[in-house]
DNA sequence: TCTTAATCTGAATAGTGTTCAGATTATCGG
DNA sequence: CCGATAATCTGAACACTATTCAGATTAAGA
């Protein structure tokens, strides 16, 4: 009554007893369920119904539910990488201009990702995920993509020398935090723009 | 065994059948099961033996764990402003050295209290609470803290005119920000004293 | 083909939020 | 001071959760 009955074992695309890539599979599900219901309502159970497969089935793959999470996360955080990667591949060029484009579109993405799915974001960046990102392959290209814009920034005289060396700490923090505040309502989504402007201004500081 | 045995219900400091202000000490008993477990693991259960009390007595208070969850951060909110405004005191004086302490002591507070209780922080700012918060007065009184301490900057031409009107966004976003990638083990802890460097030269910006 | 190992199920345990009828007690009008 | 009323709390129940484990099912290799 209360659930809509779940189907039978052998539908939701399942040819034979085995899965095939039932791993994957459960973290896309999972994934798509706090995406609707946030990440605390995460259910193991509901997540394998939604595969087709007993709760149990998930064991085999994931010690428990926390480890599902981190798997969760570890796709996630790699999605965004991806998209980051993406957004910068469309500006070319070596010019102030596509620098300053690509600096403010780094960001953008970053937001737009947090804004478009703020249940995603809480569970990368929410303390649900052990941080094994931390060490992640992942992470580290993401901060050199972060630094690469920098540099350019600083190649075209577009921020101070001093500044530069704030850079990564002063720009991550400030972009973290405001996409946190929107989401969560502290702060109008219009604030954004208006975040990437006072960085960039701040950023020219001449003074030591 | 695997729970330390709850007490008979008559004990906790119970004196008789009501227990006089259960509101605050479900509150607080809850917070504490927080500061411990993290914001998800929170077991309204767990809160009301801590009390010693029924779970369904909870429901006399609280609609709901959500309700719950909204009162605890009532109180944790109301608790990080009375800090702020209670380090902000020690620091009197309308010098440029006085104000730039000030600032930097408004961030320091909002930093060293999520470093000291990431839990509770997570909980406020996590996504746990709803933003209930965003209409209250503790709220608003923090923000006008902040807007009175980069009034004083820019009195003292500790900051420039241009920067200060990104002063509230930009403050914010990067201490908030720093806090919760240094919580999370993103950035090193002492990332946050360089960041408030970043912050002030930042705000010196002549650039138009 | 037969054995072995991987994979998944079913049932059980212990803990969760939530509801509700009823027991207990404080408060207030007479 | 007493007795009715309203506030407060309990106990038991329901549906749901994570987790474990013995056993059923199936794929892969000798």
């Amino acid at each position: 009554m209360s659930l809509p009955t779940v189907q039978l074992p052998q539908r939701m695309g399942r040819k034979s007893y085995h899965h095939g890539d039932l791993r994957a599979a459960l973290i896309e599900a999972a994934i798509e369920l706090v995406r609707k219901n946030g990440p605390d309502h995460l259910s193991l159970r509901a997540a394998a119904d939604q595969v087709g497969v007993s709760p149990s089935a998930v064991y085999h793959y994931f010690p428990d539910k926390d480890s599902l999470i981190d798997g969760m996360g570890e796709k996630l955080f790699s999605d965004l990488a991806a998209m980051q990667r993406e957004a910068l591949s469309q500006i070319p060029g070596k010019s102030a201009r596509a620098a300053k484009l690509r600096f403010r579109e780094l960001g953008r993405t970053y937001f737009l990702w947090a804004k478009r799915e703020p249940n995603l974001f809480r569970l990368v960046f929410g303390g649900f995920c052990k941080v094994e990102i931390q060490d992640s392959h992942e992470r580290k290209e993401s901060f050199v993509t972060l630094t690469n814009c920098l540099d350019d920034l600083l190649a075209t005289g577009v921020i101070s020398p001093n500044m530069r060396n704030h850079g990564e700490l002063l720009t991550w923090s400030a972009v973290h935090g405001a996409s946190y505040l929107i989401i969560e309502g502290l702060l109008p989504p219009e604030a954004f723009e208006q975040l990437l402007d006072a960085i960039e201004l701040a950023m020219k500081s001449q003074a030591s």
